[in-house]
RNA sequence: GGCGCGAUGGCCGAGGAGUUAGGCGAGGGUCUGCAAAACCCUAAACACGAGUGCGAAUCUCGUUCGCGCCUCCA
């Protein structure tokens, strides 16, 4: 199995640490909103690594964080973060709009059929919330100073990146070729020894000093720096080094950066030994984001009448390190490609299999290859357009283990909606076309289409 | 300024030195009580300029344009 790997940008064969065991560590979502569909490609993108690793018979480990605390903005000197304004805005407070939040994105990973993380269970279920960890990360900040690596100014603790020789080799840019403050807005505090050090603790003073969650730490009230809970939550769910640890390629530069120095400095141990990165979702040629209000939630799509696995269809036909451009229109294609293969799965009920197994060896194939989706769909295109292939329940199954498109839990016809067919069957037969096309109706009104061919007649649900 | 990605037919997108990507759409056809679906056929592409090859959409260089990141982001 081939991934390219973020940490030394090339195409490597894939090998865990353990035989057969993948340690999978994947950034989740800062819950002070609803998820768009560009956060959710990550996750479907997530969810298909996980399965083609599981498929390879690979026993995996999955652990997601969900960030509801301390997401600084940065754009605004009152010191707000976003969960900080998110309560504002709702007159809530942050842990009722985490709380909010983390249900809404919850209900959109089921409505796109992504695995639940299975590595991980706390006291608030299977994601790991950033609040549940605040005494690992405290105690990661404790090693750092014993290590002479952290440091504290009157605003925040800080991690010395002069310290750590290998500072920054995830993004292989010159630290001295980074512009600092390359956004105008940034908030800088004139106490940091280097430019690019970064927060460990914020104390709650000054611009902080409103910050409606903080806890206790040694060095006093405050709240933990955004990287260091994916730091803490490896450490004490998974344990380092893991495999493979993915994100959005917007972490690279900083957080995944930073993720690395805190996690390998403190323990001394390789984090990860594969990066694997998602492109972005673009809308009209940009990046869709929030603060750019170009973006579309689930809900969206569910209100044009076009089901959820229709987009999960939409980025599997797309290779994951490539910016796609997201449209209606390649939405509704990929909507209308999906009820293409749902009605030949329908098929497995009604007509003798007779599906060439060698075929999903190609379709693995592809997937092995650093997650060639669009490659693999297109075989399956074949495979679905040649009439001597029909499905098998066998067959679904696998496909679904891979794809995750629900092929296989489809539902045979009511014994009642099979007489129907048969009825209308003979009512055809006999020419009465008024009878006939009354059965048909009905059974439109239960989402079931039927396609007579020459020798007989297809059912389908739409 | 630095780092990185990209430019493929009407739209979305794989591939990647010589041989069909695929989806959706368009045109034609087969089947058919009607309808729908399915299937078959067809048209249509590799940003621009130079270079290296017997041969370049595919490699190299340059140009133009677009996108992302450089302490909010998947």
């Amino acid at each position: 199995m081939k991934l390219f790997n973020s940490l030394g940008r090339e195409l490597q064969e894939f090998k865990s640490i353990t035989p057969n065991e993948v340690k999978l560590y994947t950034c989740g979502p800062t819950v002070y909103d609803y998820s768009h569909i560009g956060n959710l490609r990550a996750y479907v993108f997530d969810d298909t690594l996980r399965r083609i690793l599981t498929n390879a018979g690979y026993n995996v480990k999955h652990v997601m964080n969900i960030t509801d605390v301390g997401h600084l903005v940065s754009d605004d000197d009152q010191g707000d973060d976003k969960l900080e304004k998110g309560a504002l805005r709702e007159q809530k407070t942050v842990s009722e709009v985490a709380d909010f939040y983390i249900k809404a994105f919850e209900n959109d990973i089921s409505l796109l059929n992504i695995l639940e993380p299975n590595a991980y269970k706390g006291p608030h279920g299977k994601y790991a919330r950033a609040t549940d960890f605040i005494d690992q990360q405290i105690e990661i900040v404790k090693l750092l100073f014993e290590k002479d690596i952290a440091y504290r100014t009157k605003q925040a603790i800080y991690f010395n990146t002069s310290k750590l020789p290998d500072y920054g080799k995830l993004t292989e840019q010159k630290l001295d070729d980074k512009e600092v403050a390359a956004r105008a807005e940034v908030v800088s505090d004139d106490q940091k020894e280097n430019p690019q050090d970064f927060a460990l603790w914020f104390f709650t003073v000054e611009r902080f000093a409103n910050h409606s969650l903080h806890w206790n730490s040694p060095w006093g009230e405050g709240f933990p720096g955004w990287h260091l809970e994916c730091s803490a939550i490896i450490h004490a769910t998974l344990g380092e080094p893991i495999d493979i640890h993915t994100g959005g390629v917007d972490h690279i530069g900083t957080h995944h950066t930073n993720e690395i120095a805190q996690s390998e400095a403190a323990f001394d141990v390789k984090l990860a030994n594969y990066w694997l990165h998602n492109e972005h979702l673009l809308v009209n040629g940009r990046k869709m984001s929030k603060s750019l209000g170009n973006y579309y939630r689930l809900q969206d799509v569910i209100d044009k009448d076009i089901e959820p696995l229709a987009l999960r269809l939409l980025f599997l036909q797309s290779h994951y390190r490539t910016q796609t451009n997201f449209t209606w229109d390649s939405l509704e294609a990929s909507a209308k490609f999906l009820k293409r293969i749902q009605s030949w799965s329908d098929l497995s009920f009604q007509i003798d299999s007779s599906i060439q197994k060698a075929s999903l060896n190609d379709i693995e194939d592809a997937l092995r290859d650093d997650l060639n989706t669009p490659l693999a769909l297109s075989r399956l295109s074949s495979i679905i357009s040649d009439k001597n292939n029909t499905p098998d329940h066998e067959f679904l199954v696998k496909l679904d283990a891979v794809l995750g498109l629900e092929l296989s839990n489809r539902l045979d016809l009511s014994d009642e909606d099979k007489k129907l067919i048969v009825d209308r069957t003979r009512a055809r037969k006999n020419q009465d076309w008024s009878e006939s096309d009354k059965i048909r109706d009905l059974l439109l009104e239960k989402s079931i289409e039927l396609n007579d061919s020459q020798d007989r007649t297809i059912w389908s649900r739409v």
